[in-house]
DNA sequence: ACTAGCACTCTGTCTAATGGAGTGCTAATT
DNA sequence: AATTAGCACTCCATTAGACAGAGTGCTAGT
């Protein structure tokens, strides 16, 4: 993989570069015939074969059967992305539109699924938006409500309007009176900090300072304890689209299908294929194999993460056959990424 | 669709209902000969096939080409449903399983996932289940917090603990803790009544009782009757097992199945259909065309309603080819929908 | 009223033939 | 030494014909 550009002249690159376009564009596996025409340098198909022998031995292209043309295999569409593709810039009306439906709406969760359906829409395939991280978010106000046998029901609102909800099981029997106190106690010394703070200083708090705290106040931290426990940060996304995929030949067999979209209801695979991507800043690829998963051996998956003051809080992507539209697809996942990040609420009180 | 069963004698119905069973095992077109084999009463297949003939020009089978065998019409289907089938008494195990999975839990809303889940895996076809209506929920707890520009956040909790929340926009601007006095007033005057119980009283206070109230009492009751407006019961479903449809042959081309899912996605037309079925009792049956939606004419849907205390709250039910097995799929659905009606936490305060 | 028999129809599968597209190799050309 | 033209070869897709199997409709016989 280090060693892409091995014995490679720029002829060879040019031709990959051409074939790969054109398969995209096609979708048949192209011949040498086609692709002296379509080349600009004039070559005839003989000496194309010679160089497309090579291509095939370096594993850049595959020929589906002895007398059909070449297709790129995933290595192919890999160097194509990363030394070959001349990017195009964003259709003019793809881009009003993104800026005219990802401007600053009031409810983030809505923005989500607005940003989930541009991307399908637009692409064609399926567009996919996890959900921003939790720990960006800043915490507005607490409440406690009691339920049978111990356990408490607590609602919590994070930044302009998110309303959150769990049940926790506490130790003792607490009344609702006190269980109120105790949200209002809470809210008095946490509101206005976002939730890893809380988190830290429910940990300091009830290190340190039990000495001066009465067992309410006490009683209360252990509860905001349990409350935001991070278990609670349940990956989830934004799917949509998922039918765009039904269109595609190359996703050929029905049961291949039925196994894509199952894995789309299981959902872990996909989060954990975008908590890779989380890591890195701007657009990341995986194509077919690459993902390592066997379900999507067909698919490319383009991503990007999404950050809100300065701070990756989610990704964002289209996932589709890996004979895609790359020059337009990364380009058009890159903006997306950047308005989502710009139009969510920025979470956290002011830094410091 | 009335005279159902006009000139048709006993011995054309029993032929009629053992080929649909045939049919529905086998999905092959069932010849004379075969039903001749099959069926309890010795006749020759020549005889077979006149009777064939007749129910043919009844318009119960039909036959694909000169010379298959036949296959039941919907109005075929519909006969078998509604005077021709045996009920199987349900499976000891699905029985079981059904009653272990489907006892009480504490959250309503996990507990229709469950049913939605229980329902596509034993039925191997596509389960679905409405989120039961929010006017038999009772109020427990309700709250405000202020958003800018006069945008207010409501939480409020039914039952147990199921929590909700809405934006309501309000005529002025109140303080935060005018409006914590004013979530305390209505939790005192209103908790614990049922939902459209309290959306009456709103009504009432505020036309008769206006001249007793204060300003604040007044406030309160405006923003009550915003929060609770029912434009708010967003009819909605929990709807598991989609790709198991996608095994059936006979949703053949990969189009049509497009067509479903994304049937599936605008929801409109499912909830529509659903809906029908919310006002009969009991189990109902959709086949074919019978649904009057053009994208389902390949496939059956069956109901049941499901009722908390005696009142009608939801509907459950699954989705498949029309060739499916009636005979164990309408009890299954029937025991689910009492089970799931027993185990959904009784909502309002014991009726007077 | 039922059935046996027969001619007929339609399907699915198998085979062979054909044309097209594209390759690999070799020998000729630049 | 690199490029190209030419040619034999391979594989696919399509077509047509043949054939067996399944099932029908009709008619005549029981």
């Amino acid at each position: 993989m280090a060693n892409n550009t091995p014995d490679l002249n720029d002829r060879s690159l040019q031709l990959l570069k051409t074939l790969v376009e054109r398969y995209i564009s096609d979708g048949q596996p192209v011949g040498s015939r086609l692709l002296s025409k379509d080349s600009t340098l004039n070559l005839s198909p003989a000496t194309i074969r010679n160089v497309m022998a090579d291509l095939e031995d370096l594993g850049l292209v595959h020929s589906p059967h002895t007398s059909a043309g070449r297709i790129p295999t995933s290595s192919g569409y890999r160097l194509f992305v990363d030394s070959l593709l001349t990017v195009k810039p964003l259709d003019n009306q793809e881009l009003s539109r993104l800026h005219q439906n990802l401007s600053t709406k009031d409810n983030d969760n809505q923005m989500i699924g607005v940003a989930s359906r541009l991307l399908a829409e637009i692409t064609q395939m399926a567009g996919i938006v996890t959900i921003p991280k939790r720990e960006l978010t800043c915490l507005r106000h607490i409440e406690f409500l009691p339920l049978s046998h111990q356990r408490v029901l607590v609602i919590f609102v994070t930044n302009e309007q998110e309303v959150h909800n769990k049940v926790i099981y506490c130790e003792k029997n607490l009344s609702a009176s006190e269980l109120q106190q105790a949200g209002a106690y809470l809210n008095s010394i946490y509101c206005g900090q976002s939730l890893d703070a809380v988190r830290c200083a429910v940990l300091k708090d009830l290190q340190e300072d039990q000495v001066r705290m009465n067992q309410a106040m006490l009683d209360a931290i252990k509860m905001a304890q349990l409350a935001f426990e991070s278990n609670d940060n349940k990956d989830d996304y934004v799917l949509t689209g998922e039918t765009n995929l039904m269109g595609f030949s190359e996703l050929s067999s029905r049961n291949h299908l039925k196994q894509i979209f199952d894995a789309f209801t299981q959902k872990q695979d996909i989060i954990h294929l975008l908590d890779q991507s989380m890591k890195a800043d701007g657009v990341q690829i995986f194509i077919g194999e690459e993902s390592g998963y066997q379900v999507f051996e067909q698919c490319s998956l383009v991503t990007s993460s999404y950050s809100v003051n300065n701070e990756v809080v989610g990704v964002l992507g289209v996932i589709g056959p890996t004979r895609m539209a790359y020059e337009k697809i990364i380009p058009f996942v890159d903006v997306t990424a950047k308005l989502l990040g710009a139009a969510l609420n920025p979470k956290t009180t002011t830094p410091s």
